[in-house]
DNA sequence: TTTTCAAATGCAACAATGTTGCATCAAAAA
DNA sequence: TTTTTGATGCAACATTGTTGCATTTGAAAA
């Protein structure tokens, strides 16, 4: 959860201009500890152009701010990137993990790397998602 | 690489139809070591409607034959599963590799297996998508 | 505060991807 | 060969995503 004001703040840094769809944007991503559907992001945002709100997400996560989450299913998700990402750094040390009971995804940060070799060949990028029951949904 | 009896028979197998188009793409799959990305599947199936396609692809997904790899990309890539896999059952061993360099998509078996484990959250499912250079691209 | 200007927005138009209903056709079994 | 269930093709539609361009606005300079 961040202030309008912090959220302007944290823009502006990165050279992006505070415009109300982008603080709309990283206000409602704040105040969700998940990942959000597209979908109810144009629903939360509908008063803004369709278009712009493509070109607000591709932005922002040029920016480092935003990063997809959980693509492999038949939505896109999306979330609040750690604030160690950078325009040319998108670093996640963290799995993506979409409960199957609640339909949740949320970004779960894990002790031990996640290390995979494979002979010959060079590894860049490795992402993980993961498919079960979350904590909530355990109980 | 299949022959196309032995396509038809795999079909059959599993309650499927020999139709045209379905062997068309199990040949397809097969005899490409790689993922097949959407747009070159259409291109080769274009004797057929655009519609049949996308049945024709659910349906064997659904059975158990194909399946979807590396979707965190632009495009959904396709390949043939193990032939282990059934209707209800779509258990992949492997990971997917993305070259970035050929932009060729492959299923990697792996030694270990990727055991991942979280606190409270009952794990079902497990992918890992994997980008980097290819040992073909790396020479 | 007002001016300035690059960047962001909204709109229109388009392209690609994916889905549904329905009449027709064909694979596989009787 | 006939039958029948499931697959196909076509039309129409829905969703997702993109591009060009005129207009507006955030933020910095005057």
């Amino acid at each position: 959860m961040m202030s309008e004001d912090s959220i302007k703040e944290y823009l502006r840094e990165r050279a992006l201009k505070a415009t109300p769809i982008r603080v709309g944007l990283l206000s409602l991503l704040s105040e969700r500890e998940s990942a959000i559907p597209y979908s109810e992001i144009q629903e939360n945002l509908k008063s803004f152009d369709r278009v712009t709100l493509y070109r607000t997400l591709n932005a922002l996560i040029d920016g480092g701010i935003v990063h997809k989450a959980s693509t492999s299913g038949d939505e896109t998700y999306y979330a609040l990137c750690s604030q160690k990402c950078s325009k040319h750094c998108h670093k996640h040390e963290h799995i993506h993990f979409k409960c199957t009971a609640c339909h949740e995804v949320s970004c779960v940060h894990i002790e031990q790397a996640i290390k995979i070799s494979i002979p010959n060949f060079q590894i860049e990028e490795v992402s993980v998602e993961v498919k079960g029951v979350c904590d909530k949904c355990c109980k």
